[in-house]
DNA sequence: TGCTCATATGGTAAAATCACCAAATGTTCA
DNA sequence: TGAACATTTGGTGATTTTACCATATGAGCA
């Protein structure tokens, strides 16, 4: 493997990183029909403002979302909107590992 | 949210944490075309093989892999390959954080 | 049965992540 | 300018992750 090829996989391992915690994949999910304040987050989500503020961060730093400061508010949108076309696969992946356990189980 | 919600965007949460880790998104990837076996990853990648066994079975818990024993080897591979379906719109996140960069270089 | 090979599991220390609190920054408005 | 607001940053302790080593399991073969 190549420092090139090293270099590549760790920063598409680190988008997938990103999204691996509930919150940061529910604020993505959030972005979906467009830009929302930190503070719609911070409402809907029963975390501290900083929390939902470093998450935000991890997300920007992975080049998932970007921000925009408007006035006094920061509104944060999706960079590459393609990222949601995934969740079905996701989903299915999820689907399957629940149905294996309902098999095992009956 | 409901409980329901909640439990739902933990699971998917879990398979994108999975795959953020660049050995096992790297294992994901080599299975693109067909199962391998274990001794063939610990082969390529200069780490230990109770390292690659457990990577391996973080990927099998959250539903990415399945595996299979034949003889005394045991064979891994995509339990849905959607998974890689995605790749090109990762690798978008990707580019764009590095033009961006480029960008703030120039 | 006993040996060897392929893989998994348990233990452990170092490093990373997470959520909260407190304090800093930067913006608007009086 | 100064108060109020929205958000970020720094610090801290608790928890999790990670990689290695040593040991265990389980299959095939002598």
């Amino acid at each position: 493997m190549t420092p090139q090829e090293k270099a590549l996989i760790e920063a598409k391992a680190n988008v997938f990183k990103a999204l691996g915690h509930p919150t940061r994949l529910w604020i993505a999910e959030q972005l979906a029909d467009g830009e929302r304040c930190v503070c719609e987050f911070v409402e809907k989500v029963d975390a501290d403002f900083s929390t939902i503020s470093k998450h935000l961060s991890v997300l920007k730093q992975a080049g998932v979302v970007v921000d925009e400061k408007r006035g006094k508010m920061v509104y944060y949108r999706l960079k590459v909107p393609c990222i949601l076309k995934y969740m079905p696969c996701i989903e299915e992946v999820v689907q399957a590992g629940i149905q294996e356990h309902i098999d095992m189980l009956g």
